[in-house]
Order: structure tokens, then C-alpha cells, then sequence
DNA sequence: TTGTCTGCAAACACTTTGCACTTTT
DNA sequence: AAAAGTGCAAAGTGTTTGCAGACAA
């Protein structure tokens, strides 16, 4: 699941387009671009959303022609646009979400348990401290993840009765 | 699976044993104290380290006695005991851990990659930029969770050879 | 042509549930 | 005795896999 070694080094190379990344990604891998592939990469790139399988495959499924690919190919998919780091995994309130990752800039999450609302925010403050506790472990670090959990203004500003607290 | 509003006022009482705790949850839910119960949580208090169902369960089948719950009842209890507050859910690399929170300090982790190991940390400052980034989206923050994964000291001293990077 | 990919359905790993029986209160 | 809890096995969930036929290269 890890980007190997020799692709990691390529990705150094910033001005490719999503695509033209997966297509480097997938010939590196003597993998084939295939009809499904490019619908797939084509309907995660049609929102910039977190997203779930289902909802992916849903979005799919949707379609006008009878353009398809199965739930076994999109979860294969899936898993080869996460090692092309092109997304980025993630579990949130016990389903496994992904987000643009390739192009886009580190970020964390506000993520509003009432209405499950995911907001990014990045903090140059926190890198600093992310990097000055590892060293204060011998800790290399390598990625990190924040997420900050509570309500968010508009839930907080429609209290009253509207839809509050119902899920989670 | 929030800890409900009556409830949760009570647990402003500190001085609480876990299990008192656990007990004056179950009390204020009309559950009762059974054998079972009892075992389980004794079993999480065991040891301090963060475990899955499985291992828990796996500890509570070795118990010398027929002390036994079944694997039902564990994720039954653990549920409750996470209501209770008295653990802490997350996932890791895949699975879920729990955690003991009563009574122990918020913190973070550090998650090497490659050996699994989790090294708990806390930060002051980490907390100030929690509620700054919060107050800036007028979000009301309850809770976070930051994970920094990476590569542990002893993993990187035993580099060479040793067991390095062979899982996830 | 060769070897990868796809779709399907079966397999999985966990977790939750329905129900008859047991236990606490 | 009444109400809640337990164990079992069955049912879910969401994801992965083996395999035969389909399809890029």
C-alpha cells in the first residue's frame, strides 16, 4: 500500500495533471489504462468532495451511457489512486472517507459530529509542533492527521429543534 | 452512543474508581452489574496498553477460572464502557484500539509504521492551537485527535536489517 | 498473442442482532 | 416475578479475492 521507492521519486515532479500522474503511476507498474480506470479517476476529479465507496460507485453507476465498472474494480481503483497518492484515505465517524490528495496542499479537519460537515484548515503552527515533538521522541514523522471533532456555527446556530445531534 | 446530558453532569465527580464510575453509569442507565460485566472491565484495567476486541477477548478466554463472556457481551460492554467514558475508540492502521481515558490526560500519539508502536504525547501548545483554528470557523470544538505517523527510534537504528518496514 | 483486468460471486473479517434462556434486582 | 443480560448462531457491513472470460498492449 506504501508508494515504492522508484515512484516516490518521480513524484517530485509537480505539474502534472491528476491524470497525466495516474498514467506515470500505472505504466511505472506495467498496470493498463483501461475504460474503467479513466472512469473512475474522471468521476473521483468530477467533485472536489470526501467521498465514501459506495457514494463513488453510486456516482458511477449513475451515469448516462452504459458506462460501468464494478465494485470490485472501483475498490481495486481506489486502492491504486491511494498508492499514486492521488488520495488520501481516512476514517471518520466509522466510514472510511477519501479526499484529493495529489495537487492539493496538507490540511487538517473540523469535523461537525451534528451534521458531519468536514472543514479544512492548515496550520503552519502545527507542523512546528508536529516536528518539534518527534524530535523530541528520536520520532521521524512522516504524515499526520488532525481532526477536531465538535459542532460547527450553523449547527450551532439552528440548536433549537432542527436537525441536531441526530446522527453520530 | 453519546454519553447522555444527565449523565454526563455527574462526571464532573473525579475522584472516582473506574469501575465506581462504571457503576454509577449502569446505575444511572437501569443496566445491572452482572458477572460478566464485572470481568470485563477487571480485564481492560489488566493492563494499561491499547488492545482490540479480539485481544480482549482472547485475554478474558485465558482467564484460569471458567470465567467467560462471551464474544457478544464484549462488544456489548466495550460500547458501554465508551459511553461511560471510560475508554477512548480510534482506529489504527486499520483496526480499532481502545484506549483507557478515564482518569488519564488528554494526549496524542505517535504511530511508527513500522513496528506498530504507539508513543503517547501531550501538548499544551497543541491545545491552543486547537481552540485558536475552532474559534477562526466559530466551530465549537469537543474533542481531537492528531496521530503523527512515522518511523520509531528503535526502528530507525535497526534499519539495516531487522525487521523494517514489513508491515504497513 | 500475451498477460493484465474485469465482473461475478463467494469469501472475509468484524460487528451487530433476534431470540430463548439465565440472572440480577 | 419482572426486567435486563447472556450466549448462540444467524445476519449484517464493507472490503477483498479466485477465476474464467474480456481486453489492452
Amino acid at each position: 500500500m506504501a508508494v515504492s521507492d522508484d515512484f516516490a521519486l518521480q513524484s517530485v515532479k509537480v505539474a502534472m495533471t491528476p491524470w497525466e500522474r495516474f498514467d506515470e503511476f500505472l505504466q511505472a507498474r506495467g498496470k493498463r489504462i483501461t475504460r474503467q480506470r479513466r472512469l473512475i479517476v474522471e468521476q473521483v476529479y468530477a467533485s472536489h468532495e470526501h467521498f465514501d465507496a459506495d457514494q463513488l460507485i453510486d456516482l458511477i453507476h449513475a451515469t448516462p451511457e452504459g458506462a460501468k465498472a464494478s465494485r470490485a474494480t472501483v475498490y481495486r481503483t481506489l486502492g491504486d489512486m491511494v498508492d499514486a497518492g492521488l488520495l488520501r484515505k481516512m476514517v471518520l465517524g466509522g466510514r472510511e472517507v477519501y479526499e484529493h490528495d495529489y495537487g492539493y496542499p496538507q490540511h487538517d479537519h473540523l469535523f461537525c459530529s451534528s451534521c458531519q460537515a468536514l472543514i479544512e484548515f492548515s496550520s503552519d503552527e502545527l507542523i512546528r509542533i508536529r516536528d518539534a515533538v518527534a524530535a523530541t521522541h528520536q520520532f521521524r514523522a512522516q504524515s499526520h492527521r488532525l481532526i477536531i471533532t465538535g459542532i460547527c456555527a450553523d449547527c450551532r446556530s439552528s440548536r433549537s429543534r432542527n436537525r441536531h445531534q441526530d446522527r453520530v
